[in-house]
DNA sequence: ACTCAATTGTGAACTCGTGCACGAACGGGC
DNA sequence: GCCCGTTCGTGCACGAGTTCACAATTGAGT
C-alpha cells in the first residue's frame, strides 16, 4: 500500500515555489485519470508538465513516498495525497467583491469543477446591481462585507475592484476574518503579516513580455 | 543628466523574475507621478512596493545608471526609462480568443489605461457571437485565426477559451505569427521554444493557498 | 571651503532551490 | 529463485538570485 502519512503541519519549511506547483500535479493526474491511465512516472508526468523529472520527485519528498519504484505513481492515489495536503478535500467559502465584468466572469467561472471553493458572498457599491440574485448569491453592498464575511465564516475574498478601492476592500475583508486575498487590482495590498495575498496580474504579464519581443514587423 | 543607455539586447542574462518585477516599478513611479512627488530612494520604493531596497538597486543597475546619491530616483525619468527597457513605448497588437465571459472582461478592462496595448482581432467559435461589434473590432469565427493573426501582424495572442480547446488555439494563433501568449486556461500548452508563455492561474492561486489555511473555524 | 547626512551602485557572501547521479527497491520473465 | 530493466528517493554539488555592507558621490548647511 502507498505511504499515506501526510505531514502538513509538521514539516515547517516547505517552500512556497513547492506548493505552487501541487495545484499543477493536480490537475496532471486527474487529466491522466481522465484518460484511464492508472499509473505514471515521474518521467512522463514531468514531460506532460514540463518540468524535470528530478523536481517532481524532491517535491514529493516533501511530503512523504508516494511511489513505486520500477512502477511509478498510481494516478488516482497521488492526486488525493496532493489534494488532502494542499486541504482541497474540503470546502472553502469565498466572498467576492466587485461584480463589473471581471467579478462577473469569478462568479462564472466553470473551471472549478467538482470544486472545493463556494462563492458564497457577493458585494459590489453599485445600488443597481445590489439585490441581484447569481447561482443563489445575493448580491450585498459593500458596505456589509466586514459583517457578512465574519457572520459566513469566510477565509478566502476575491478582490475584483479597480485599484482605488481595493486596499480598502481588502482592510475590511480582513477585519471579517479572512486570512486569504486573491487580488485582481494592479497595486500592491498593504495586509497584516498573517494575512496570505496572490496578485493575479495579466497586464505586468504583458508588460514583461513585450521586453522579449522583436520591435520591427 | 540621468543616465540614458538602455542596454536591451546587448546584456544578454537578465533574469526573467527582474524583467517580471519591471511592470511593478513602472506602475509605483506612475503613481508618484500622480502624486507630485518627483523623487524616490530606493528605500522609499522599496517600502511601497514591498521588497528590499538592494533589490530594486540591484535590479535597475542591470540597466544602468538612474539615481542620483545622496537623492534617489527621478520618478518621472526613471518611469521613461524602465517602459523604454519593457518596449512599453510602443503599441502592441494584440489577439483575444474567447469571448465568454471572460473575455468580455478582457475585453473591457479599463486598466489598461494609456496602454501599449491594442485588441486588434477578437475571436470565438460560437456563430452567434461572430460579427458582433466591440469597441470597433468585429468578433469573428475562430476558424479565422492564423490567417486574420497574420494579416493584422499580431504579436501577442490572449487565449481565454476552455482548457479542451486552448492547446488548439495556441497552435493556430502561433501559426498566424505570434510570438506571446498570455493564456488564461488551465493546462500546460505545448509550443516551440522561441514562444513566450504566461500562465494566468487564479485558481492554482487559490489552491494552493489553502496550504497554509487553518482547517478549523 | 568644509562637514555631514543621505543614498546610490556593486563586490562578496550567502541562501535557497534545482539537477545530477546513484543506491535501493520492485516486478516481470525465464 | 534469479536476473534484469525500470523507476523511486535522496545526498551532494552547483547555480541563480538575494542581501549585506561599504566605498563613492551628492548636496545642503555653516
Amino acid at each position: 500500500m502507498i505511504e499515506r502519512t501526510v505531514s502538513r503541519n509538521f514539516e515547517p519549511d516547505i517552500p512556497d515555489i513547492v506548493i505552487r506547483r501541487l495545484p499543477i500535479y493536480v490537475r496532471a493526474l486527474r487529466a491522466l485519470q481522465a484518460s484511464e491511465i492508472g499509473t505514471v512516472s515521474s518521467d512522463r508526468l514531468a514531460e506532460l508538465i514540463g518540468v524535470t523529472a528530478a523536481q517532481i520527485r524532491r517535491d514529493l519528498s516533501y511530503f512523504g513516498k508516494f511511489g513505486k519504484q520500477g512502477k511509478g505513481y498510481d494516478t488516482f492515489h497521488l492526486e488525493q495525497a496532493i489534494a488532502q495536503i494542499l486541504q482541497l478535500d474540503r470546502e472553502w467559502q469565498v466572498a467576492l467583491v466587485g461584480f463589473g465584468s471581471l467579478g462577473h466572469a469569478v462568479a462564472h467561472y466553470r473551471g472549478f469543477g467538482p470544486s472545493s471553493f463556494h462563492i458564497a458572498a457577493i458585494f459590489d457599491r453599485n445600488p443597481e446591481k445590489v439585490g441581484r440574485q447569481i447561482d443563489g448569491v445575493t448580491i450585498m453592498s459593500d458596505r456589509c462585507i466586514a459583517a457578512e464575511v465574519a457572520r459566513l465564516r469566510i477565509q478566502i475574498g476575491i478582490i475584483a475592484v479597480p485599484a482605488a478601492s481595493a486596499q480598502e476592500v481588502a482592510d475590511v475583508l480582513i477585519e471579517g476574518g479572512v486570512h486569504a486575498l486573491i487580488t485582481y487590482a494592479p497595486i500592491v495590498l498593504k495586509t497584516p503579516p498573517n494575512i496570505l495575498v496572490r496578485e493575479i496580474d495579466p497586464i505586468g504579464a504583458l508588460q514583461s513580455m513585450t521586453y522579449y519581443l522583436e520591435s520591427e514587423q
